[in-house]
DNA sequence: TCGGATTACGTGCACCGTAATGATC
DNA sequence: GATCATTACGGTGCACGTAATCCGA
C-alpha cells in the first residue's frame, strides 16, 4: 500500500512540475522531495517519470498514477471531513421553533440535562420543522400546531397571547381590548424574526402598515425613540420585558394565540425524556 | 490527512475486534497496534473507542470511520492495480489473428524489433479484431479482409492455401485436385483453433463429418495413427510441417484460398512501421 | 490464572535537512 | 552563472518491540 503523504507530494510535482516548486509548496527540501520520487515509483514497481539528467517529468503512467492518487487523497480527506461532522453531530442538539418565545424558554432547562453538548436553535416554519425532525437536522421541535405524524411525539408545551403594545398617551391607550380589525390603520413595529407570528400579521394587517426590523436592537431604539405601536405578549411580560410609558392591550382574534408543542421522532423519545418532564413541569406551574 | 498504515490497522481492528487478534494479523505487537489506534484518535480529533480498562471497542463514530478507511484503502489498491496494468500494458504488444499460420510468421519478427515488449498473441473473429484495435486490446491484427475503417492503416500481408491431406493409400490420393463438394462423404480431423478457417469448413462441409480435435498432440497423434484425411496449407508445409505417407491435393474452391492483411490503428502506424516493413519484404520474397 | 489493554523504555530505521555535485541552458 | 535534479552524510523523530503492569472473568 502507498501511503498518504507520498501520494500527496507526487500530486504537488504534477501540479507544479519541478521539484524545486513542489518541494517549496510541501515545506520540505528539494532533496527529500526527489527521494519521495523515487521511493514512490520503487512502491509502484514501474517507472513513473522521465528523467533527463537535470530534468524530471511524469510519463504517461505517471499521468495515470496521479490521477488516482487525487482520488485516494480526495477519500481520504472526505473521511475526516464525514467523520469530524458526524461526531459533532452527536454532541449537538438542534432544536427548531416556530417562534422565538419558547426556545428561550426551554434551552436554559436543555442546556442544564446535557451539559456536555451544544445546544443549538433556530427558527423555522412548521413544514421545515417536521421533515428536520425526520432526517434528523432537529433532534427536538417546537411547534405551533399538533401534527398528525405517527413517528412523531408530541407534548403540549406553554401558551402565548399576543397585546397590542402603544404608549400611554396614544388614542388606543385607554382600549380595554382590541381586534386586528381595529389596528388596520395602525403602522406597526414588528421584529422579523418572529417565527410563524409573523403570517399571522401578514395575514390579519396590511403589509405595507409592517415596519420590520432586522435586528432587536433596532427594534428596541425605534419603541424607545417613537411613539410608534408594537406588539408584546403575555410571556415577555412575565419575562419581565415589558417596556415603560406603554400599556398592553389584549388582541382578541383567536389568531393572537397560540398553543405550543413539543415534538420529537417516536423513536427518540426516551433519549428526551427529560425534556418533555421539564416541560411538563413547566406547563404545571403555569397553570 | 490520516496515512494508510493506521486505516489498515483501524480496519484490521474492526474485524478482529480486539487488539490481540488484531495484531497478530498485522504482523505488529498489541502494544504498537494500541499506541496506533490511540494515534489514529488524535489524528481524527475526535472518540472512536468505548475504553472499559481491558476492553476497547468502537463507538458509533469508530463504525462510520472504518467504513470510510475501507473505501480508501480500496483507492489505494485500485490505484496500484490499475497503473500496474497501465504500465504492463504499454509495453505489451498483443497482435490478434483470424489464423494460426500469419501470427506464428510474424511474431518471431515482432519478437526481434521490440525486444523489450511481451508479446502476446491469440486468435479471434475479425469483428472482434476490429473492434479490438479500436479499443486497444489489440496493437496490430491480422484479417482475411481488407476492413473499410478509415480509422485502420491496413496493409497486404501472405496468401495461405488449404490443402486435403490423406494416405497415399486413400481413394482420393490419386487425384489431380478435389472441390469441398467432393469431401462432402469424407470424415475430416481438424483442430479447434484454427480461426476463420472453421467457418470455411462448416460452410462448405457437414458439420457432423468434422471431427474437431481440442489439441494440436491429440490432432497429430490421431493422423499418424489412423487414415483419416485433414487439412494442411502450402505455408505449412514451406514451413516443413508436410506429413509422410500422406499426399496433399489442392482444393480448388475459392474459399480454400485467403490473402491476410496486417492492420493497426492508423495513428499508430509509424509505431509499427518496422512491423510492416517486414511483412512487406516477406511479401516480396514469397512472390 | 489467563486474556486483553496500557504504560514504560530503549532501539533502529526511515525520512529529513544541509551541503556538495552534476547537468543543462 | 542560473536553474534544477541527484548524491552524500549526518541528525532526529517516530513507530516498533520487549518487558512490566493493570484489570476483569
Amino acid at each position: 500500500m502507498i501511503e498518504i503523504y507520498l501520494l500527496e507530494q507526487l500530486v504537488s510535482f504534477a501540479k507544479n512540475k519541478t521539484l524545486l516548486r513542489a518541494a517549496e509548496e510541501l515545506h520540505i527540501s528539494q532533496p527529500a522531495l526527489s527521494r519521495s520520487m523515487k521511493k514512490i515509483e520503487e512502491e509502484f514497481g514501474v517507472q513513473l517519470f522521465n528523467r533527463e539528467n537535470s530534468k524530471i517529468s511524469l510519463n504517461e503512467t505517471g499521468k495515470l498514477a496521479t490521477e488516482y492518487a487525487r482520488r485516494v487523497l480526495e477519500a481520504d480527506r472526505e473521511m475526516l471531513e464525514r467523520v469530524i461532522a458526524f461526531d459533532r453531530s452527536k454532541r449537538t442538539l438542534c432544536v427548531g421553533s416556530c417562534a422565538p418565545f419558547p426556545t428561550g424558554e426551554l434551552i436554559p432547562y436543555i442546556q442544564e440535562y446535557y451539559i456536555d453538548m451544544a445546544i443549538t436553535s433556530e427558527i423555522a416554519d412548521d413544514d421545515r420543522l417536521i421533515s428536520g425532525l425526520k432526517n434528523g437536522i432537529y433532534q427536538l421541535a417546537i411547534l405551533h400546531e399538533q401534527p398528525d405524524e405517527k413517528e412523531l411525539f408530541c407534548q403540549r408545551y406553554l401558551e402565548e397571547r399576543i397585546y397590542l403594545s402603544v404608549p400611554k398617551e396614544h388614542p388606543f391607550a385607554k382600549k380595554k381590548s382590541v381586534s386586528f380589525d381595529d389596528m388596520k390603520e395602525l403602522r406597526m413595529l414588528v421584529a422579523r424574526n418572529i417565527g410563524f407570528w409573523m403570517n399571522v400579521c401578514k395575514n390579519n394587517l396590511p403589509t405595507d402598515n409592517l415596519l420590520i426590523q432586522n435586528s432587536l436592537e433596532a427594534l428596541y431604539e425605534l419603541i424607545y425613540a417613537s411613539s410608534l405601536p408594537c406588539f408584546n405578549s403575555d410571556r415577555m411580560i412575565e419575562r419581565g420585558s415589558d417596556m415603560p410609558e406603554r400599556v398592553n392591550i389584549p388582541i382578541t382574534d383567536e389568531d393572537a394565540h397560540t398553543i405550543y408543542y413539543i415534538a420529537c421522532l417516536s423513536s427518540e423519545r426516551k433519549k428526551y425524556s427529560s425534556v418533555f418532564n421539564v416541560a411538563r413541569s413547566t406547563v404545571i406551574r403555569g397553570e
